[in-house]
DNA sequence: CGCGTTGTTGGACAAGTGCGCAATATGTGC
DNA sequence: GCACATATTGCGCACTTGTCCAACAACGCG
């Protein structure tokens, strides 16, 4: 294969990674897989990485963080509160064969016995959590939504879409997408009203 | 080994493979591992189970139906539903190394990959919801809560302790355990009580 | 052009995987 | 006590895993 600049072939590398984590999921996806997908020799990756582990991890952390920079920029242009809170809620709900939420579900799993990989997913959770605490208090400046803890209603939120997300993943068809988000809709509502609540 | 009879050797390998399960993960448990802890030859598993999917399927069944049992029991003695509720979240929240919660996320991860642990993955999943939807139900009809969809509502909370349960255990320190119990509680009167509510 | 740096190869390596099967040990019904 | 059923063994099979390394090749600098 073509000889790459190191920048280059570590990106090459992760993007492979990515492409066979969708097929096979990220605690499935082996060193030859990444090899033969990328058309080179598997004793490449080493060169590039100390561990598997480091490859998963990394590979993880670039599919993730892509997806968190997508909703923060489609979050930015909104107006309100409210309307920042339902875009979040539309952006992270998963379709039934989501690939992105099957990567969270190993990471998690693998996060036991992956210390990189548990690292990384451990500081992109904390970044989601902190993008919904920060629509939250800007929704409590603006006096649109009320609560006395910030940091609390946005992990409850961020753990309902999760808790909701990872059934339609790992078990199909048991609850669809359109349930997660009038779900979560639901709750966001509950959380952040004072008084009586409306759901269209 | 001592020769045993069917169904003492079945509950033999599905005692062993927990054992194993506990230890490593339920990924990770391979067809040796269980031997060796048996004492007793690999062949022997596949003499009483036609996969590997099926052994750790089986092993799982046993132990979130435990779990479940245990729940249950202790739901029964409750008065109240309010009281039920929190019967529920405190034997449903993980301490920090929890090992049935470490089964679940393995559990949900394998899903896409064994489909006989995902076909047990599902129904007990449901289970606890329904479990959960029973409490609120009660609740309804005596006026201790409000609410206008009780399986949404019990989707809801089951979702937000699976969410909250699962950083306990995946990104150890990152939440306690007394995060999850009080949140979930919080998130339950926000639920189910009318009007303004109170937590205390 | 030549030379050193380094990206890349391709296979060796030891360990591990699920599964299958002939042979053996053990218990039960006759 | 014999025979049959079957629980159990122990190893083989084919394959996969992560890691490592000597050799090869391409590029940039002098």
């Amino acid at each position: 294969m073509a000889r790459l600049s190191p920048d280059d072939r570590r990106q090459a590398i992760t993007d492979a990674t990515l492409a066979v984590a969708r097929r096979k999921g990220l605690g499935a996806t082996t060193v030859r897989d990444v090899a033969t997908e990328m058309g080179t020799s598997s004793g490449l990756i080493h060169h590039y990485f100390d561990s598997m582990d480091d490859v998963l991890a990394t590979a993880f952390d670039e599919a993730a963080s892509r997806d968190l920079a997508r909703a923060r920029t489609a979050i930015g242009d909104k107006p309100s509160a409210a309307a920042q809170l339902d875009v979040f809620i539309d952006s992270y709900a998963p379709v039934q064969s989501d690939w992105t939420m099957q990567l969270w579900l190993d990471a998690w799993a693998e996060a036991a016995r992956r210390p990189a990989l548990q690292q990384v997913s451990r500081r992109l959770n904390r970044e989601w959590q902190s993008l919904v605490r920060e629509i939250i208090e800007r929704g409590v400046e603006s006096g649109a939504f009320a609560t006395d803890d910030a940091d609390a209603a946005a992990w409850r939120l961020l753990s309902v879409l999760d808790g909701l997300a990872l059934q339609v993943v790992a078990h199909d068809a048991l609850i669809t997408r359109d349930d997660v988000v009038e779900w979560t809709r639901s709750a966001a509502a509950r959380e952040l009203t004072k008084g009586a609540w409306h759901v269209s």
